[in-house]
DNA sequence: CAGTTGGTTCGGAAGTCACCGAACTAAACA
DNA sequence: TGTTTAGTTCGGTGACTTCCGAACCAACTG
């Protein structure tokens, strides 16, 4: 990290690796977005992400490229410039949302059929347990709607956004 | 996965990979872990897992003494007898509840520190996406409080449970 | 057309992870 | 005391990941 306050620079390598694990992104996508969430500019040239990060050439284009495809990141173009300059795209809390809410639904699908196969197959043990699994798919349920909520809630607040 | 109806091998191939990126455990950990909570039975023994899994004695051990660690399982012995048998311990949901609330907990403080950085180094940015950031601060905030609430939902049960 | 700029693709090096088999230990038993 | 049983430890191997440099390509520029 070359080029930025240390607080910014520690800011980074923690937001990143929080990347990293939430979205499965390798650690220098993590970087790099990070990068781009705490900066004021809007549009970093591939020259400039090379610079803060002291990556390489390749690597920062494959992890620009991934970022792209995955929509975290999207780029533009000046006239008269033959550079791409990539910005954060505009929705890119709502699909940290998004994924939280396929995993949460995901989990509790599977909670469900856990559930289900030990009534049948291992009725002692589910009467025994059956509170505490009910508990849990009670609780991911209402994750679940909270999420909903929240989805909504930022879709309607894009929307606004967009008609100034 | 041996001795085992397809079904149940099935659930138990989801349930191990459910825990492997959840819990951050070794794939044959997860299905360890995922055959002892589809089973009735009470108590595996090193030699039932072994046959089970279809893995290695040494593999098995690794896995079994790291579940044990982790507390996910707990072992007992029957007295004449030298095996060492395995279960999952009682409390095994609420820690995946705690585990849920550090994560949760660790994204809501940075996602605080992000906002508050921001505010301070990048203001106009901040002030377009304010209300988006805080959606999202107060997002995680609810799922907070949905865990407090149903991790002592659960610590009670817990505690009910132990007084029959 | 030759050279520069902006970026991509490819092969490989270094590191990590999960698993295995073989050798080992420690207790029980004959 | 020698043998079996129950489980652990260690060294190594194959698969995968991340990153790098070098070669490459495509568009513009003089």
């Amino acid at each position: 990290m070359q080029n930025i306050s240390e607080e910014k620079c520690k800011l980074v390598e923690e937001l990143g690796l929080s990347f990293e694990d939430n979205h499965n992104l390798p650690p220098l996508a993590g970087r790099i977005y990070a990068v781009m969430i705490l900066s004021s500019v809007d549009g970093h040239s591939f020259e400039d992400i090379i610079e803060i990060t002291s990556a390489s050439k390749s690597s920062v284009s494959t992890n620009l490229n991934l970022l792209v495809q995955l929509k975290f990141i999207e780029y533009f173009t000046k006239t008269g410039d033959r550079k791409r300059y990539f910005r954060t795209t505009k929705n890119y809390l709502r699909l940290t949302l998004e994924e939280h809410y396929e995993s949460i639904d995901k989990e509790l699908e599977l909670v469900k059929k856990v559930n289900t196969f030990n009534k049948k197959h291992n009725p002692e043990k589910f009467k025994k347990n059956k509170n505490i699994g009910l508990i849990f798919q009670e609780y991911l349920t209402t994750q679940k709607e909270n999420l909903e909520t929240t989805i909504k809630k930022m879709i309607a607040f894009n929307n606004e956004f967009d008609q100034l």
